[in-house]
DNA sequence: CGAAAAAATGACCGAAAGGTCATTTATCAT
DNA sequence: ATGATAAATGACCTTTCGGTCATTTTTTCG
């Protein structure tokens, strides 16, 4: 005597097929240029069917947005609280985790929308913020709390300014859709030799 | 027998006002959501007016954002080039320039308006490219290469990657457009604490 | 099987905005 | 002054979508 729609899976489908396309057309286009025909085009539907799913373009966006929350920032807040680790590592681990995120595109391009859109559109700016920013923000300040507290780190900055240590990362996201085909970067160097610098800076002995 | 337009500076005033009103709406609402009808009312003409100064809405943005160029950036080259200062002063100088740029509202605005607009207006990210990201490279490199020259420096991070000594300029314009409702931030703080940890990251001693 | 409910479709509507151009206004030469 | 020229105007045209909804298709259940 089930009355839920016959597809779970498939409505489940249909949704991601949409938001993959939204992807593709947002980040290609721009949210304003986009056409809602291509999108349901490239999903395999029709337009009206959009509407059976979002109640207008801007909470695609936002749907889309929301879609794509960092499952592996998780596990690297465990690791921090766990912290067996010396406090030099869980920042190289935190290297790890930013080259892995500028590695993948899905992730670079809703990072180039935030960044893109998010003026205009606060609940993306908003959404992104709590999601992913001042997370980890805190991980950074923890990171650095923790090697102050052991004598690892003899500075500070970062705890002031997190974004000095995720920095690289949103220049890769913004580089790789912008400038990549004037002049390519390797986003992975460039967070390694980073993640070197950081060190140095903050292990220093004071002069 | 004069027989160019009666209004010399007049014209050149008109179409700073277009501009003007042009880099305003398109960073309040994007490119494609700024009306004509609008920058035509805020610069105080009427729309036809603007197509007579400029082909269309595409070239308008191209031609804001080619009017904004860096003339500080010119004056840190040259220093450079003479070169008395150390390599360490030259970098404090770099800061000071970055720190200059994110305080000027105009020139973040285009700097975000690049980044939003680039990858679908090639031209724009070539010439933002040509004439900001590569000069700041290449004197991030000359700077790089006359500290290791002169034994200041002891590793070369950032003239292998320029970016790492620009990305808080990137981030302050980003981050002060798009989350700066939600969390300020404190740009010169910023680019202060960046550049203080990039002359220890670069100055230790080998360990 | 067949009726009813749900899901999907895509032709259509209306608003919005880029771009045009006939008309008006200002400037200049004589 | 006055005709000629250039500049500026803004009503208008045209196209382009976001969003709607009557119709069609699919699924469910007695």
């Amino acid at each position: 005597m089930g009355k839920q729609a016959r597809t779970p899976q498939a409505r489940e489908d249909r949704v991601k097929a949409i938001l993959a396309a939204a992807l593709d057309q947002f980040s290609q286009a721009g949210f304003d240029a986009a056409r809602l025909d291509d999108i349901a085009a490239q999903a395999g539907v029709a337009k009206g069917t959009i509407y059976l799913y979002f109640e207008s373009k801007e909470r695609l966006l936002e749907a889309l947005v929301a879609s794509t929350i960092s499952a592996p920032l998780e596990a690297l807040e465990k690791r921090v609280a766990a912290s067996p680790a010396s406090a030099s590592d869980l920042l190289r681990d935190f290297g790890a985790f930013m080259t892995q995120a500028a590695a993948d595109p899905d992730r670079r391009r809703v990072m180039h929308l935030v960044f893109s859109e998010g003026a205009r559109f606060p609940a993306l700016a908003r959404f992104h913020h709590r999601e992913v920013i001042s997370r980890g923000s805190a991980l950074i300040r923890a990171i650095i709390a923790k090697g102050r507290a052991s004598g690892e780190f003899v500075h500070d900055e970062p705890e002031r300014f997190p974004q000095l240590a995720f920095a690289p990362a949103l220049v890769a996201a913004v580089w790789l859709h912008v400038f990549d085909p004037i002049e390519k970067l390797d986003a992975s160097g460039l967070i390694e030799a980073h993640i070197a610098m950081l060190l140095r800076a903050l292990t220093r002995e004071v002069l």
